[in-house]
RNA sequence: GGCCCCGUAGCGCAGUUGGUUAGCGCGCCGCCCUGUCACGGCGGAGGUCGCGGGUUCAAGUCCCGUCGGGGUCGCCA
């Protein structure tokens, strides 16, 4: 890349050999100093890469040896092919070298906090601090572009097929996705707040309803909710929607962005990508969001159990998983699962062994009658060598004890392969959930929440019986899956508003509630608003996985650390007291007559 | 909110059953060095051991509390 503005004419880390006898002016930073005394290394970076900068002995070389590390500065010289056997090969720019006519220091560096070195591993809590020079290393700023790019590429398939990028309010009233609300005060109306958007969820639909067909955002989102290594308060989707679509038309469009984006990094998606049903997914992985990169699955045992005197087994559901030559493992190793399963919540985690010579140990296996010991092996496909683990109970609850434990045991076994890409569908999830607790299958009447969201479809042939029958009705969804990372999720939405009604009234939202919370939505469904649909992709996650990174902090280019706070900037922060009274923060908002209590 | 791990020099870390002056690498500062490329050599500076309390003749080390960071479960798509 040749450059014309009077700063520099040329990028450090494109030169090459052709450019020999070329008289170049370079600008960046001093990435390092190799002081011989007579001649002085200096490696010259900027966004390109780096080369190697010569300054000999005399004037130039007292000027070199007064450059500091990190020292903004601007180089002319001439581009010379370095001397035999003074070659790098290591380096795009190893072939030559830049010997130095003249120097300016556009900006000098005080000591650093930290080195800007590939080799030097920097704690989080610094390099967030200081986010402004981790970027000037090469991984993190590397995973910038790689985001940068990821943009690109989708926005290029996105346009090919007629989208529309339409920007949403950020200030707005929430649309309620199940998290916690960051709230704005409103100056103009004291006592009144808006809410960050959870996703741009509503609006989107809306815009269906206006017309626009076919929409898309790379859309910030806010939700204030604890952390995780891939949660921050806020993040980003890149949220579509299409009218006149089904199920599979969503899905063919998703998996056009997701080939594309995958290209980036030299990977071909094989499409279509298979489709497991959640059902399916539970009974076999134990998880909504199962890693197929290791072929493992759980398997039932309910049937086999029915008339066990082992009261354990005496459940709604009874599970296991194999673990291929775990009968070798320690006693106190089965204690640690014992541990491991009490920390997800569990009671414990029923395990058999068998030995080489076929008979079982353990402390379940006595526990069990003489025909269930012995067709035990033939039931589970465990061979001698091998441990079986148990889990009883309610069915989902057990289900993801056992996912959990078959994830756990690929990881310990090595099971995984670290370069493999692996998607899945997961489509007909349920459409509502009990609210109290997935522990007990019994339910009374009333209190169901959407399993997605209160505006996903259910399924056509859910659609009369959805609400006499909650517990039975599928959603009209479908997540896309990765390595076992949920990356993207959507669904067919209710465009009815007769049905988006009956849907709030299973949730045990009233008329009432319904028209004050969602009223604008019902209003626009009664203008003719088309069938649609669409999918919000998380765009973090994506590009973590992209950049075979374990944080979405890593993708983001200013992310928070624990409890929301800002390393960088300090944020949050107190504000004044005229702050809060222009912000009428603390106004008493006026008791709206009837007004219910706050909560729910 | 529960559980686990971490906090020692600018950065990354070590520090024994509690025991003398708290170490190592990198960086930093000075000097030397004409072919290095994570250059090298010599010398030097740099520490409220996160904070508060307690036990003890003696605490970086043990106990209690607290703050900060990371992970995980709850929560959250």
């Amino acid at each position: 890349m040749t450059q014309s503005n009077s700063i520099r004419t040329h990028s450090a880390g494109t030169l090459r050999p052709e450019h020999d006898g070329a008289t170049v002016v370079l600008a960046g930073w001093v990435a390092r100093r190799r002081d011989h005394g007579g001649v002085i290394f200096i490696d010259l970076r900027d966004a390109s890469g780096s080369v190697q900068t010569v300054f000999r002995e005399g004037e130039m070389a007292e000027l070199a040896h007064k450059l500091r590390n990190e020292y903004c500065v601007q180089i002319t010289g001439t581009v010379s092919i370095r001397p035999e056997g003074n070659t790098n090969p290591d380096l795009p720019t190893g072939g030559i070298e830049v010997l130095v006519d003249a120097v300016e220091v556009l900006s000098e560096a005080g000591t650093l906090p930290f080195q800007i070195d590939d080799h030097v591993e920097v704690g989080e809590e610094t390099r967030l601090k200081y986010r402004y020079l981790d970027l000037r290393r090469s991984g993190p700023a590397a995973a910038l572009r790689l985001r940068s790019a990821v943009n690109k590429a989708a926005r290029t398939v996105l346009d090919s097929h007629d989208f529309v990028e339409i920007e949403t309010p950020t200030l707005t009233r929430s649309t309620p996705e199940g998290a916690r609300d960051f709230v704005v005060p409103a100056r103009l109306r004291p006592g009144s707040w808006y809410a960050l958007p959870q996703s741009p969820q509503l609006f989107k639909q809306l815009l269906m309803v206006a017309g626009m067909e076919r929409y898309y955002q790379i859309a910030r989102c806010y939700r204030d909710e604890d952390f995780r290594a891939d949660r921050q308060p806020e993040f980003t989707q890149l949220d579509v929607e299409m009218s006149f679509v089904t199920q599979d038309d969503v899905i063919a469009l998703a998996e056009d962005v997701l080939t594309s984006i995958w290209d980036l990094i030299g990977h071909k998606i094989t499409t279509p990508i298979p489709r497991i049903t959640y059902r399916e997914a539970m009974d076999k992985y134990g998880s909504d969001k199962p890693d197929l990169r290791f072929d493992l699955e759980i398997g039932e045992l309910t049937e086999y159990f029915k008339d066990t005197p082992f009261r354990v087994f005496q459940a709604p559901y009874v599970g296991y998983v194999v673990q291929t030559g775990g009968a070798s493992t320690p006693r106190r190793g089965f204690d640690a699962w014992q541990e491991w399963a009490k920390q997800r919540g569990a009671r414990g985690l029923a395990y058999v062994t068998i030995a080489e010579d076929g008979t079982l140990a353990g402390p379940v296996a006595r526990n069990l009658s003489d025909t269930e010991r012995d067709g035990l092996a033939a039931a589970t496909g465990a061979q001698p060598g091998d441990a079986v683990f148990f889990a009883a109970g309610a069915r989902r609850a057990s289900q993801e004890l056992l996912g959990a434990a078959r994830g756990e045991i690929a990881r310990r076994g090595g099971l995984i392969d670290e370069q493999a890409w692996s998607f899945v569908w997961v489509v007909d999830a349920p459409l509502f959930e009990p609210t109290g607790e997935t522990d007990d299958v019994a339910v009374g009447s009333g209190a169901w929440t959407a399993v997605h969201h209160a505006f996903t479809s259910p399924k056509p042939e859910h659609l009369d019986t959805f609400d006499t029958d909650p517990g039975s009705a599928l959603a009209y969804a479908y997540d896309i899956v990765c390595n076992g990372n949920e990356i993207g999720g959507g669904s067919i939405r209710i465009h009815r508003r007769d049905i988006q009604e009956r849907v709030f009234a299973i949730m045990g939202l009233s008329q009432e509630e319904a028209n004050e919370k969602f009223g604008f939505l019902l209003d626009a469904f009664s203008f003719g608003a088309p069938p649609h649909g669409g999918i919000a992709f998380g765009w973090d996650r994506i590009v973590m996985l992209l950049s075979r990174l374990d944080s979405i902090r890593e993708v983001i280019a200013f992310p928070k650390s624990g409890g929301g706070y800002d390393p960088l900037t300090a944020a949050p922060a107190p504000i004044t007291a005229q702050q809060r009274k222009e912000a009428g923060v603390d106004a008493v908002p006026p008791k709206p007559a009837g007004d219910k209590p706050a909560g729910s």
